[in-house]
DNA sequence: GTGGCGGATGAAAACGTCAACATCGAACTG
DNA sequence: CAGTTCGATGTTGACGTTTTCATCCGCCAC
């Protein structure tokens, strides 16, 4: 493999400086009709295309983005790294795409390997809101961050999911139909979403005027053979609650195998509401009703942020909130031999 | 934001030359430990961190690997993908991910960012085969490429999945349930997988004594409406196969909407099996009958295959192909009303 | 006719790093 | 003790691009 054309060779075909090619790439105003076209030309028949290496040493610019999120087979993630790069290459910028499996430690690294790469900004799916290392990391950084999802102690733009309303609605309607019984079932990592769907879970359960005692809030740590004990030791025993909300298709899977273990049919003996798994809601018998939110919309947001903010280092902090929503599918029916 | 430490800065605070700096970080034998331990100190003190940028323009290397992806949303990519990233990221290298949503125009525009960008290397995952626009982007990008399980009349080392195998076997074990109607829905795309399941369920259903008129191959273009209306097309009429063979999640949550909608239960009056859908395999009811792959390894050996190629580039091209398997559930039964 | 202006182009330098070569002293060899 | 080797460090220049400043030419206004 031979060297690479590069910008001497085609202003030597060409017949110009270096200079006048390089502004046929960057700003063609600047240079007559009939050069460019010469300049073109040349480009194509030697296959010229810029080093991005170099120009970003020039420019301190490098036009990539790194994104870091915890794991890219989850459905909410890949959606929502796919939407955002699809808008930042659209507006000529490239994605960096790190996943850390969770791993605070594991987003440090990464977060130092984007640094040495000079990406221009970060879009930040962290694990772990309370890692310190992870924080010192960021505030390190220096260099523009959009936030997904979580309250982090640094300077940057945050795109958050508004987790309380929705899930308010969806424990309201299971307290319409009776359910005096109910848990929520979250996965054990020190996260925003987790945290406000805790909150809104008492909360609601409270404004419905449910025994606090009897509402269960689980945290499931990560493993599916921890998710399915969780979930059978959850609804076994006579005070099982009646109906569950469960985030994450993972764990959803691991209900729907404990209720399938336990005999314990859906809707009719159990109430299932499905918190972020859409990717699954649909092909489940009965289909499962769900509180979700649009992940392209919050791609879209969050790389338009990002984009913003890239052009605008100056402007103050922003703080852009998206809604979340309940779709009614199957999976909720009135309590099993309600009182009422 | 001030501008970043550079190896100058680190030379200066440490006493020492660039060149000394330079080799703490590359080669740190070379440098005497006291030395070292100052320049360590300094680089620490100041949060240095190398500018790619330079060292690439200099090394002419960029650690970096592209990645194109026809869509991220689909579990085996995101999973290829992920397993692809962790692996080089343990090697140094990180990975500029693209999306192409399916269009090969977009996946010439991608390559076109990938070369400038300098990536040393890409995994390749294009939605054409035959594309004659992309055939020649991918000839004239003269760098170590990776295809995943496309064949492209490009040199490259290529790593393939044995579709053909594990399909012949589904084939007969609906044939052995009894099953003299069966039909293939795959996605009209040209590519590998399409052709080589295609012509696998020809041969199987032709080695099985089936009646070749009575086997229908369906090819279902991209869009949620082609594929129910396929799905309720092909199931509908008396002579409906009683057992189909599906490719990908979104057909076969078609198939569950349509056999629903017609009243056709599973397993009972109609045998599913999916190709390549394990990520909603096990939360349907009855669970799924799939043939699927190992895409950790898949992912793993991509990386790895790449990896050994920017290691040797002059070895001769590889081609390595990986099994399918079968997993049996519950989603096939014996044909209604069967004669025998 | 001269001064000035704007459009088109070029020369030179710089971005941060590393490779190639050079230097220097100390330790070893015979 | 001279010659050789080796380990540790430094000097210089180049990677490919863009920025800054300078130059040149033709044209217009006064």
């Amino acid at each position: 493999m031979s060297r690479r054309p590069t910008i001497r060779d085609v202003a030597r075909v060409a017949g110009v400086s270096t200079v006048t090619v390089s502004r046929v790439g960057n700003d063609p105003a600047l240079v007559s009709p009939t050069t460019r076209a010469r300049v073109e030309q040349a480009m194509r028949d030697l296959g010229y295309v810029a080093n991005a290496a170099a120009r970003s040493m020039r420019t301190r610019l490098s036009r990539s983005i790194g994104c870091l999120v915890p794991d890219l087979v989850n459905y909410p993630n890949a959606a929502i790294a796919q939407a955002a790069e699809r808008h930042l290459a659209a507006a000529g910028y490239s994605l960096l795409l790190t996943s850390s499996d969770y791993d605070p430690a594991a987003e440090v690294r990464a977060l130092e390997a984007l640094r040495t790469r000079q990406v221009d900004g970060l879009l930040l799916y962290v694990s772990d809101e309370t890692d310190p290392a992870l924080t010192r990391a960021l505030a390190r950084l220096d260099m523009p961050l959009l936030v997904l999802d979580r309250t982090l102690p640094v300077d940057a733009d945050t795109l958050l999911s508004a987790h309380g309303p929705a899930l308010r609605e969806a424990v309201r309607y299971l307290a319409g139909l009776g359910h005096r019984r109910l848990a929520i079932m979250l996965p054990g990592l020190p996260v925003r979403p987790v945290v406000e769907r805790r909150r809104a879970f008492l909360a609601a359960t409270a404004e419905a005027g449910l025994d606090p005692l009897a509402q269960r809030v689980v945290e499931v740590p990560p493993g599916d053979h921890h998710r399915l004990r969780a979930a059978q030791d959850l609804l076994a025993g006579p005070a099982a609650p009646t109906a569950v909300l469960v985030e994450g298709s993972r764990q959803v899977r691991a209900v729907l195998a404990a209720a399938r273990g336990l005999g314990r049919a859906i809707p009719h003996e159990l109430s299932l509401i499905a918190l972020d798994a859409s990717d699954i809601a649909t092909v489940t018998t009965p289909e499962l009703t769900t509180v979700t939110r649009d992940y392209e919309e919050i791609g879209r947001v969050a790389a338009g942020l990002l984009l913003e903010r890239l052009a605008a280092p100056g402007a103050p902090w922003r703080r852009v909130e998206l809604e979340s929503r309940i779709e009614l599918r199957g999976s909720c029916g009135p309590v099993p031999g309600d009182r009422g």
